[in-house]
DNA sequence: GATGAATGAGGATTCATTCAT
DNA sequence: GATGAATGAATCCTCATTCAT
């Protein structure tokens, strides 16, 4: 029904098999900022409107909200491991975990925080899911944390849970301060570097004490 | 509002006035921790039950849900303003301030991180009315923040807006740490009161700097 | 805003509280027929709207559709577990149990034949409650049963639970010759009474045997 | 049903049509139980699953729901037929009838009750077609009725019809006592035969009467 | 003023059916 | 012809809000 031809054809006519992975992929692209702004109470049918797809597909794709906003987690949780992957290799603990924080909250304020968006509803139903992620993070800051206190350069009395929790907070001030809310995204952005290093600045460890 | 009058009255008039007053308090009370714990996902009914009034009540109170979260609010709004004039009155800034966060955070842990619940949905009707609370406790540590700077102990590139937003970031440690998650209560507190010290130290402006 | 006139009003304006009662039998009433003619798929939209009510006071009566049904076959599980008081209160047992089927069936002929209905679907979730009843039922004809072998009028290898059966499966007649199907009342009464007589024909004792 | 050809053929065409039938028959036979046990309610993806065919394989074979149901009623109504046709071959109408239930009745038992379960909601879509099949049913049976009655062996007041309905009655006994709900199969085999006895004595004319 | 029953729009989820591959 | 992904109407149930008592 389709002669191959060597034209770029404008992708219509062959739609669907190919387009079931596809599809997938548009409705996590759009869940996640969907639900960092409206939060977990997006109505599923809007989710389905904004990826093009019917409820159906949605559904198909994602057996109850509870598993797609999982699997939204998963996507920020799997971007957050690969970053400490990252920063585990750098020679000086304390730059690797800079870049880290930096990393990490550049991802968040493009995905339009979603671990932050999630997390704020510790009471809710995933609390166990949404734990086992949290303690997976926390196993892979744990290195560079030792690392960091062992080169003198992180705070003696901070652990790696303390900067799982601190890139949470940071999430909030981004969320905050996030561009439509009548700031500019340059002010945005600006704003939560500031806080950033007034963290960072605060995560030093003291020469002299 | 109301000049007790001389005439002895049938009792009647003042006993209902007491009554109301006495169940829009024990509204405020129970919504803050429910909506806190809960989200503002919590349904009407269930904070008419734990205040042990009709839901008819809880309306007669507050118009719309949105105006009992707004209510919520203020009362956490109005716990900080009088935190905040107290911090007003000490000598040194610096210090004003430290225990101005502290109190703050305080107030939050024993309420159950309010503020944060509800600033969790930036997006949502209560927008403007939030803002405008914001801008309210902006003002209220402009002075602060400038007599901090000009005895030249808050980083220069600290605004009024950046500690509230601080307040909150720190807010949402308290959430996520709220002990019945697993975590002692001691545990909790030290948390974020480690977080606070944390933060504390990246505000104080660097003797170099 | 109503003067209590001595005349009866149109009944109108005073509704409501005493209503809510009222409610849940007017429920039940329009449920039985609905669920016996359109199956257990009956919209409860539909019941609502059969009973005059919004869903949101269907369901405060009935919590789930499920608690629906089972209010349903209670009610004709009660109007048996009568009718076999009265039966057991007869000198003669077969006389009496003769009369006990045929008010059964008089009763699940006026119902719609509902709990043959619900025992359409023997695998549901409602399984377990309906076996109970079904054990109720059993136990309640149990003692006229044992009479009637002691008075050697009722065929010897019947049980009560056989009884039970019978009452089932002569409301399947009931059911199958409803009227409406393009048979009149009247057919569709004599139909169910003659398979009546030919059960009961069966069931009795043959002087012989 | 195939005469294999003496041409050496191209293989494909009748491979195609082999398996088109192969698949029909699949469906066929999963379909009658999964219908039996689950009502109407099954989900064509179940059945499809079950026959190891895809939804739309099932949907080439069978347009619509309802046409599946009906499929599935036609198999049992042959069997029925076939069953008649014997009965009619038999000198002794009554003993044709006798054998004819007992017949009949296995039958069900073995497809689980299949035409009770489509019996359960007289009132579907399906109602036209289904009193189609019970009006060829009853003038299949009017034959043996009435000689039965010629040979005084029948109750006279029995009809054609009423032999169908108690079939279908008895259909509602052995769906109510069907193994799994915790009775052996040799019980329910026993409690049904029980139950046809009765029904057999109550059919047989009374001597004196 | 207090109460809680009634209301119905709205949201999650299922499932018959279509259609591109 | 077979497949199974996509579709969306239909269904159960919740919950903010109103209003008769």
């Amino acid at each position: 029904m389709e002669t191959p031809g060597s034209a770029p054809q404008p992708a219509r006519p062959r739609r669907q098999r190919w387009d079931a992975a596809r599809n997938r992929e548009r409705i996590l692209q759009v869940a996640a900022p969907a639900f960092a702004q409206g939060g977990a109470g997006v109505d599923m049918r809007e989710v389905a409107r904004l990826a093009g797809v019917g409820v159906g597909t949605l559904y198909r794709h994602f057996h109850t909200k509870e598993d797609l906003l999982q699997a939204v987690v998963q996507q920020d949780v799997a971007a957050w491991t690969e970053a400490v992957t990252r920063a585990n290799a750098t020679e000086d603990a304390w730059t690797g975990l800079a870049a880290l924080l930096e990393a990490t909250l550049t991802t968040m304020a493009r995905h339009r925080a979603l671990l932050d968006g999630l997390a704020a509803q510790p009471e809710a139903d995933s609390a166990a899911a949404f734990d086992a992620c949290r303690d997976h993070l926390e196993r892979a800051v744990a290195d560079l944390v030792a690392r960091a206190h062992a080169q003198g350069t992180l705070r003696a009395d901070v652990t790696p849970a303390d900067l799982v929790l601190q890139v949470m907070a940071l999430g909030r001030v981004i969320q905050l301060t996030a561009p439509g809310n009548g700031r500019s995204p340059a002010d945005a952005d600006a704003t939560w570097r500031r806080h950033l290093t007034v963290v960072l600045d605060g995560l030093r460890a003291r020469g002299g004490a």
